[in-house]
DNA sequence: ACCAGTTACAGTCACTATGACTCAAACAAC
DNA sequence: GTTGTTTGAGTCATAGTGACTGTAACTGGT
């Protein structure tokens, strides 16, 4: 916008940045969530988020407020803005602008040792055995959800959840998982290898697992971001 | 995120909301800019925008920008957000963070009388017809067109460029403006038909235009937001 | 009144994409 | 070996789409 000048009406607000981590563990889609360490906030959970420092990008916020918060490190990581939350009286402790993100990590070695961090099951979000929020972070969440779902249709995102090189029937479990469908294997498996660059077969097969089955080709990501056409919701 | 505590790393970031308006007039997509009052921006362009104020919604200070720079009130208007803007440095004034907002509205009367405001051709942006953006509103604007391009294939957003009633011929004007193509007139109206609460029929009949041609139905918007099956760009 | 031009609306045809389904290939456990 | 599992390939009916044809209802001009 224009000019800055420091008028009386004009707020002086504080910015954040709050990151939705998304991933997949045991077939289940999973939320990061941290304690916050107000003790007004005690039992709630919060989105990882952080204050936006002097000369910092806000996505080396988002970066730094999943390393500090929950020891995450995903450098390579799928990040994008959600949306950014600024309703007056969101924040108990004055004007707050929080810009949101959208990240989805495939499933690494156990991401959190910290204490105040963990990954809920985000069937269980809105029910009473999932997590009471902090700040406005309820209306955050299925934003995140929304966002992650609809994406899935029409671009490549979902390889985002899976590490290279990966099965069909992994990338099925990612679609599975994040709409809480069940799809149809062969379909699926037509649906993907003929919308192109989508995925590029890689060497060599993958193991069966525990229940046996015939080994699966191993396939990478393909150069293609938006899917044509749309791999849609049943 | 977590409690607001003033450090000296913590920036102290101006928030600010900057518009990017789109209506179609004669057929052709238009953006509304308007001229920065500062010396040093004489002659470049940039998007309606203003800082937000103390208990003022983003929403809010978007609908200011747009009446205070150029005298437009829209309050029926589309606006939803874009995404926000805050690298360091993006402006020269220090750091502001700026959520951009898309409004999309029908053309009603002649909606700029200021000196500092006109709409653009979204053609003529990036030639040299073209006007010169101030900020780094040149990156916005891409992102506003490719997300109302977007928006048009799997949402009913065409509605909000017209008024109702409006004839499907002037819904498949919006279409080809918006994504600067020519799409069949019979086979627009069977999809759009057919598309399920996209449009209702209304009474009437609208006159021709100049050229003749027989009448043609009236229709007003549905309820549906998402098309079912979507829209596709050709 | 008649004709040519234009637009709205209805319908046809071929092709593509998709859901549901069947079948063979390649493994594990027994 | 047999059974059960998963992968991968293929079939069939149906829905959606692009290209196209034909008819209805208006305009302006002769």
């Amino acid at each position: 916008m224009g000019a800055v000048s420091t008028r009386s009406r004009v707020a002086s607000c504080a910015v954040a940045v709050d990151v939705a981590l998304l991933t997949i563990r045991d077939g289940r889609l999973q939320l990061l969530l941290v304690e916050p360490d107000t003790p007004e906030l005690a039992g709630r959970w919060a989105l990882p988020g952080r204050r936006v420092r002097d000369e910092e990008g806000l996505d080396d916020t988002a970066h730094r407020a999943l390393a500090e918060l929950a020891r995450i490190r995903a450098p390579e990581a799928h990040l994008e803005q959600l949306r950014t939350y600024g309703d007056p009286g969101r924040h108990a402790a004055g004007r707050v602008v929080s810009v949101a993100y959208l990240a989805l990590t495939p499933t690494t070695q156990d991401p959190v040792d910290a204490d105040r961090a963990r990954f809920w099951d985000v069937e269980q979000i809105g029910t009473a055995a999932g997590p009471a929020f902090a700040y406005d972070h309820d209306r955050i969440v299925p934003d995140a959800l929304e966002r992650a779902r609809s994406k899935l249709e029409y671009t490549a995102l979902a390889t985002a959840f899976v590490e290279e090189p990966f099965t069909l029937a992994e990338l099925r479990e990612v679609y599975e998982a994040v709409w809480g469908v069940h799809l149809d294997p062969g379909n699926f498996r037509r649906k993907v290898v003929s919308t192109r660059a989508f995925v590029v077969e890689a060497q060599g097969l993958a193991p069966p697992g525990p229940e046996g089955g015939r080994p699966a080709k191993r396939y990478r990501r393909g150069t293609a971001t938006r899917l044509h056409p749309a791999m849609l919701r049943p």
